[in-house]
DNA sequence: GGTAGACCTGGACGC
DNA sequence: GCGTCCAGGTCTACC
């Protein structure tokens, strides 16, 4: 008989817009549904390698039209199969971990209050943001930022596909959890390569995966409040196929806010919604210097904002289809900006922090 | 320390 | 349908 599990989340927290926060909500082997607002995923319980993988639907039941209806009603979590108590423990720990719901409301709030572009309102479906969407274990959040490198987010979500088909376990679903990386450190780089796309890729994913199967990284201390974000971004430069990109990125998914992911993404924004001109070089240090009075909030003012732009183009991302817009958004959405003229004039951000938020100097 | 080129793939574009 | 070009972050060799 299938279980069912009841999660209380924090009392901000609405699934909808938190889950939908990230672009991994739309890579294998996520899944959301807008018609029926459930989020769907397959997880490989306990890493263990054996048996069936278990897909579970979360829903928020309640009245969807309004958000702010709610904050902080139960999750209900639905497994396809039954679960021993261990499993069961194992999969609230994993939905905790993926929906970030053990991050302290009180950081929350501190967001809002350095941020209050953000901060709740009860007439606004989407105020309220701050809490990230990211994976079940670390080792599957440094895979997906290694493939989203390099790459358009089409590529990405056939990379990603193309691990779970080939090397995840299948449920009883027949949908396929992201492999573990004892799985991935075992497979030849060619059959990477091959059947899963990741083309020159491949040898660094299967030495990551080897990392974390030889138990070669210390997860507790990457997330150990305690560790320096220095240290932590240095030990992350010597993984191979991270640079400082990748490094920031997985920063972010390990809970720390303050370092910039910046890309051609960035560049992008600097330019079109923050009105910098001048060289990349210089558009990146801007951006840096512009997000730079958020401190250990940095990174989710900085990405709250190029979300909203994404869903000013093209709606509220929980009506995102991973199969329709979720699949060429990113490409269609920059070919599209390239048609739109560039800002006339434009040393000073055309969007500027609040001013409670500015740093006195 | 800074820079150029290679890496690989999918998509856009021209013919 | 085919060939060519481009975008994307990291790594390595070179100056």
């Amino acid at each position: 008989m299938p279980t069912q599990l009841r999660i209380s989340p924090p009392p901000d927290y609405v699934l909808a817009r938190d889950a939908c926060s990230y672009g991994y909500f739309l890579l294998s082997p996520n899944n959301w549904s807008p018609a029926s607002g459930t989020f769907t995923t397959t997880l490989d319980l306990a890493g263990r390698g054996v048996g069936d993988a278990t897909t579970i639907h979360i829903t928020q039941p309640g009245e969807r039209a309004s958000h702010a209806h709610l904050r902080g009603r139960a999750l209900r979590v639905n497994a396809d199969r039954t679960l021993t108590d261990p499993d069961r423990a194992e999969l609230r720990r994993l939905v905790t971990r993926i929906l970030r719901l053990d991050e302290p409301e009180q950081i929350v709030r501190d967001f809002h209050k350095r941020d209050p572009r953000y901060a709740p309102r009860a007439k606004n479906t989407c105020a309220g943001r701050g809490r990230l969407m990211r994976s079940p274990t670390l080792f599957e959040d440094v895979i997906k930022t290694v493939t989203s490198c390099n790459v358009t987010w089409p590529s990405t979500i056939i990379m990603n596909r193309g691990l779970c088909q080939v090397l995840g376990r299948r449920s009883a679903s027949e949908l396929h959890a992201f492999p573990t990386a004892e799985k991935v450190a075992a497979a030849r780089p060619a059959t990477l390569r091959a059947r899963c796309t990741v083309g020159y890729r491949d040898q660094r994913i299967v030495d990551l995966a080897k990392m974390f199967a030889r138990g070669k990284i210390n997860e507790a201390w990457l997330e150990d409040p305690a560790t320096p974000d220095d240290e932590v971004f240095e030990a992350l430069l010597e993984w191979p196929g991270i640079g400082p990109y990748a490094a920031a990125n997985i920063m972010q998914l390990l809970g720390r806010y303050a370092r910039l992911p910046l890309d051609t993404e960035s560049i992008r924004h600097g330019k079109a919604v923050l009105g910098y001109k001048g060289t990349d070089r210089a558009i990146m240090a801007a951006i840096h210097k512009h997000y730079q009075p958020m401190g250990a909030h940095a990174f989710r003012s900085y990405w709250f904002e190029l979300w909203e732009f994404y869903e000013a183009k093209r709606g509220p991302s929980w009506t995102w289809e991973r199969e329709t817009t979720g699949k060429t958004f990113t490409a269609a959405l920059l070919k599209e900006l390239k048609k739109e003229p560039a800002p006339t004039e434009a040393r000073e951000p055309r969007r500027s922090p609040p001013a409670s938020r500015r740093r006195a100097t």
